[in-house]
DNA sequence: GATATACTAGACTTATGAGTCCAGAATATC
DNA sequence: GATATTCTGGACTCATAAGTCTAGTATATC
């Protein structure tokens, strides 16, 4: 079913979507224009206002495009793997992905907008969140099958593991200190997360 | 050493530090007016003025308030009370404290502006978590050395702690999701943590 | 009482930004 | 080629807000 007249350009659109990510993400929501993100666009004004119903609305569809993207790439996980070999690779793939500045920015700008706007704490944790935590249970679901880990509820433990790792590294890049304030490092950290965890879910003979 | 002419006032400066907190707090850095905090503080706009450098230096004034007045009552801990006891009714306070409004505010403030204010992230940190970490950190050291637990390293065990126990309930506040996602209760959530931290750190054999 | 400073109320400047409007050029369908 | 729609570029409206200024009043010290 085609419309009469010129179709509006995908192609104007993505652009849109990538200049407002862009500046949303580095300026936040209120310190960004719509003539800023035309501007970077290559795109006219009203070409914004055609491709979205206004600048709240625009916030929007960032949001839901940058976690589609931003999605740890669960694709590559072997879920065959021994609890020590998953869960410490896991846990820093997971750090490195999570400590960079787009995604910091993006909870930033999540944790700012979401109490104006409730959707965006919606889309966000739909699409980022509870993808991650979905994997992980997974994993401790069949972990727990074979007998390698004790996990009564592994949805449960997954958020647990997850909370543990990403909670000081994540926060401490969030809060922008100056320098590192712990006595131990990000690397000690995770690891001893993970030993944590295993430590407390280890199977007694 | 004192001044010629009318000194300025201690309780106006308290009006509007209370209003710039209130208004700051609720509406976000952005979208709160001077004009505003000037009518709710029942003080003019130039009082503002005399009292503070501008709009953002206010703003690291509120936030130093705010978390002056945010800590946990940690006057209120007792230190010989078992493992058990003390992290199980530490987890009740600490959840209950954090998940109110306000400090869930305050962490949306902080968060969104320390990329623009590093002042911000540094008086949060040393006033909000830091001092919290400290007395856990310190029980441990104390358990540890009673034989109660093996806590090789209390610091970063305090840290661990913290983070399990607070990471899915506050998330889920600042994310302001329209129902509790998880297939378990915030309860159930908390004494699972502080389970798994006690089980992982308990005295073998 | 003289003087210096704080406070008030409101006007004022300046800038910025969301959203609209328009005339013309580009690109699609019929 | 006629027609419908998009896209452009810029002008335009309207509102809001940071910060300044001023004239008058209040409150402190000397």
């Amino acid at each position: 079913m085609k419309t009469r007249g010129r179709p509006k350009s995908d192609q104007k659109r993505r652009q849109i979507l990538g200049a407002a990510v862009e500046h949303f993400l580095t300026e936040g929501y209120g310190a960004t224009s719509l003539d800023a993100i035309a501007k970077t666009a290559g795109v006219s004004k009203q070409t914004i206002y055609s491709h979205f119903e206004g600048k709240s609305a625009l916030l929007e569809e960032c949001i839901q495009d940058r976690c589609r993207k931003g999605i740890l790439a669960a694709e590559a996980l072997d879920f065959n793997e021994s609890p020590e070999q998953f869960l410490h690779s896991f846990a820093a793939r997971f750090i490195d992905t999570l400590c960079d500045s787009d995604p910091i920015n993006l909870w930033r700008l999540c944790a700012a907008e979401c109490e104006r706007n409730r959707e965006i704490g919606e889309v966000y944790f739909n699409s980022g969140p509870r993808v991650v935590m979905d994997a992980v249970a997974h994993y401790l679901t069949l972990a727990n099958e074979r007998g390698e880990l004790v996990v009564p509820d592994p949805t449960l433990a997954a958020a647990q593991f997850l909370f543990i790792v990403k909670g000081l590294p994540v926060d401490t890049q969030i809060l922008n200190l100056k320098r590192w304030p712990y006595s131990f490092s990000a690397q000690e950290y995770t690891e001893a997360s993970v030993k944590l965890f295993l430590n407390a879910h280890r199977v007694c003979g």
